[in-house]
RNA sequence: CGCGGGGUGGAGCAGUCCGGUAGCUCGUUGGGCUCAUAACCCAAAGGUCGGGGGUUCAAAUCCCCCCCCCGCAACCA
């Protein structure tokens, strides 16, 4: 039985940060789990390269866009690699060979169908912000960032018939029900697509940068239509039929909850228009937030999944994403809440077991265990902890699948407290009853390695090792595996800790950081990572763009008194202030509600651009803007001008 | 009423769909054990399950109202 499984092919602007890496860990435990389970895996991963933003960062850094990708790429890969991420193929979208036929085939296939037609799209649009401006959006007419006056153009632009597949849609998830999980994906789908469906533009016209439309050589795919096919490109579409026959279609896509519609409402549209089968599944995970915030570039809060797995291996990360977070929810990481489950999880509980049962069976056994008859308890309680394994992955509750897991360590380490080996020790009447705990003790801990090899493939493989299976990770199966032994003997390794248990965190001011000293457990193959060239992200150089002293004169900067100050309603950053500048009050908005509480405000001697044209603001005008420092992502700073009189100039 | 997620012992969470002794991990306290990485095992303390109302023999769970937090969207003139 054949799985082919995906994940979402990445946007290649940055380096992968953890909660990418927590989409390619779960992807990587469900393929690992399935060829542990006996199943001919094939698992896709693959970069999304055909982005504007790509093509404009290329340019900033004065490099070719696809030499540009061909960088990301070795910089995914190197993460990737870093990470045990066991993936069988990964594509590019940029793939000539794989992947332009296959876009090619189907936008051709679609457009035979009838479902891809000309349309003109109309707008205002403005040159500066090189973007389509809503009425809405028009200040007085005027585009309210750049203050000109935005063209009417239409675009030439080729649209798919996305509101046909509304009703085969439905039909299909209610023929399917679990064609979209988790159930909170669905039902959200769902709604949106019984609210009805608008046809989307599937071309951009004027760019070189893409897929050119196989019936309209001046366009080119949009990016997103152009990305989802590289599921069914990797497999032979349009380029080896038979291929694509034996492989698609996809088992599991297992994408971000913020991409689900394009993968359970897009995709199966563009599929059903070209007559292909549909994937069985598509599941959307959650995100992973850094101390209950979303990770970000301007908060400075990004985390390198690399820097884990330089301090421990890749497994540590990969047992507390599997572990700590029900998949399919959000869930949180710190660098406190790591160390803290390292220690309970791994040190304390499965490595001090493996340390403990090693160390018994050598000084009593010289690590030569044999099988008794019966396996006691643990027998019976390995045997639960394989039938709900396997029952909670099969559901892709990956975390009570690592639970089960638990269940059978923490059985182990109880029964070795019940049973008291090194009590039996002293009596050599016990001499039996003391091998037969050893070897129960032993083997118990071997079927829970057997059940961890998806999430810890190094260190659940070497922990095979200590208990005497030679094999090589990929040759265990479940069904044999998984299953208690009643015959033949083990040689026991005793070979020291596998997790050294961590100090406890310095006083304060000493916060884990990233820079830290690597603290690599002995076993963890080290994943070296030499300085990747991740393309720094360069702060654009400013050309030439200074201005003369008469065009800073132009700006009638004034000092004004914050009279009153209030909060606008249903707005996260606006204030409203009522100033005074010498000569006149006015009323002004000001974007510093993050930073400041009104009241707060009131009083203040602040700096004001007084000749601004006047603009609305969730329907207030503003006339004026208060000056700010402000930093990337962080709070704004007011510009102090104490203890001047209100209405001077300042220059 | 913009969309969505959430509020459960000190911390982090499960349980909510399909009402019925409130569970897990960490932490705290006391005890046990000594094979083991100051690890392991036992016990205890600690909760008006955000608030109010309703349905019910019975509500964390179902219904209604309200409060608070966090994402996203809009607003940084």
């Amino acid at each position: 039985m054949s799985f082919f499984l995906t994940t979402a092919i990445d946007y290649v602007n940055n380096r992968p940060h953890l909660g990418t890496a927590y989409e390619k860990i779960t992807a990587d435990v469900i393929a690992r789990y399935k060829r542990l389970a006996g199943h001919d895996t094939w698992f896709l991963m693959g970069n999304d390269e055909h982005a504007q933003n790509v093509f404009k960062r290329a340019r900033e850094l004065g490099t070719d866009p696809l030499a540009y990708c061909d960088e990301m790429e070795q910089v995914f890969r190197e993460v990737w690699a870093g990470l045990n991420i066991s993936f069988d193929d990964f594509i590019r979208t940029t793939d000539r060979r794989r992947h332009f036929p296959a876009v090619q085939r189907l936008a051709q296939v679609c457009y035979d169908r009838g479902d891809i037609y000309e349309g003109v799209y109309e707008g205002w649009y403005c040159v500066g912000c090189e973007a389509f401006k809503q009425d809405k959006d028009l200040v007085e007419g005027l585009c309210p960032i750049h203050r000109t006056k935005p063209d009417w153009i239409k675009e030439r632009n080729w649209f798919f018939r996305l509101s046909k597949y509304q009703e085969p849609l439905l039909q299909h998830y209610a023929a399917h029900p679990r064609f979209i999980e988790p159930e909170v994906r669905r039902n959200e789908i769902l709604r949106l697509v019984e609210s009805g469906l608008d046809d989307i533009s599937m071309s951009r016209a004027g760019q070189s940068w893409g897929i050119p439309l196989p019936f309209d050589s001046e366009s080119v795919v949009y990016v997103w239509f152009d990305a989802l096919i590289n599921y069914a490109a990797a497999v032979g579409y349009g380029w080896d039929e038979a291929r694509f026959a034996r492989q698609w279609p996809a088992d599991l896509h297992i994408i971000g909850k913020d991409i689900t519609r394009f993968h359970c409402v897009i995709w199966p549209a563009m599929l059903m228009s070209a007559g292909l089968p549909l994937p069985a599944r598509v599941f959307g995970h959650g995100f992973v937030y850094f101390k209950g915030e979303r990770m970000s570039k301007s908060l400075g809060n990004i985390v390198d999944p690399l820097d884990a797995a330089k301090k421990f291996g890749p497994d540590p990360l990969r047992l507390y994403l599997v572990k700590e977070v029900p998949y399919g929810g959000d869930g949180d990481f710190s660098w406190e809440r790591f160390e803290e489950k390292y220690n309970a999880d791994l040190a304390n509980n499965l490595g001090n077991l493996v340390n403990r049962v090693a160390a018994m069976s050598e000084r009593y056994r010289q690590g030569r265990l044999a099988a008794g008859a019966s396996g006691g308890p643990l027998q019976a309680t390995a045997a639960a902890a394989l039938d709900s394994y396997r029952h909670a992955m099969e559901q892709l509750a990956l975390h009570d699948g690592a639970a089960a897991a638990y269940d059978l360590i923490n059985a182990a380490n109880l029964y070795i407290a019940d049973t008291q080996p090194w009590a039996l020790a002293r009596d050599p009447a016990n001499a039996d009853r003391l091998s037969a705990v050893l070897y129960d003790t032993a083997e118990a801990v071997r079927i829970a390695a057997v059940l961890l090899l998806p999430v810890m493939p190094a260190s659940a493989g070497e922990i095979l090792r200590r208990m005497g299976d030679s094999r090589t990770p990929g040759e265990v199966r479940l069904e044999t595996d998984g299953r208690w032994r009643t015959e033949g003997s083990k040689q026991i390794l005793n070979a020291g800790a596998l997790w050294p248990r961590l100090a406890p965190a310095e006083p304060a001011s000493a916060p884990i950081t990233a820079s830290e000293a690597p603290r690599v457990s002995e076993q963890s193959p080290e994943p070296s990572t030499p300085p990747v060239a991740a393309p720094p992200v360069p702060t654009a150089v400013p050309a030439d763009t200074r201005i003369s002293i008469d065009d800073f004169m132009k700006v009638d900067l004034r000092v004004a008194r914050v009279l009153e100050a209030e909060r606008v309603p249903k707005s996260k950053k606006l204030v409203k202030l009522r100033v005074d500048v010498g000569t006149e009050q006015r009323t002004l908005v000001a974007g510093i509600a993050e930073s400041y509480e009104p009241e707060a405000l009131v009083g203040r001697t602040v700096v004001i651009v007084a000749n601004l044209k006047p603009a609305t603001l969730m329907g207030i005008e503003s006339n004026g803007m208060v000056l700010a420092a402000s930093p990337e992502g962080g709070g704004a700073i007011l510009v102090n001008a104490e203890p001047a009189v209100p209405g001077t100039r300042v220059r």
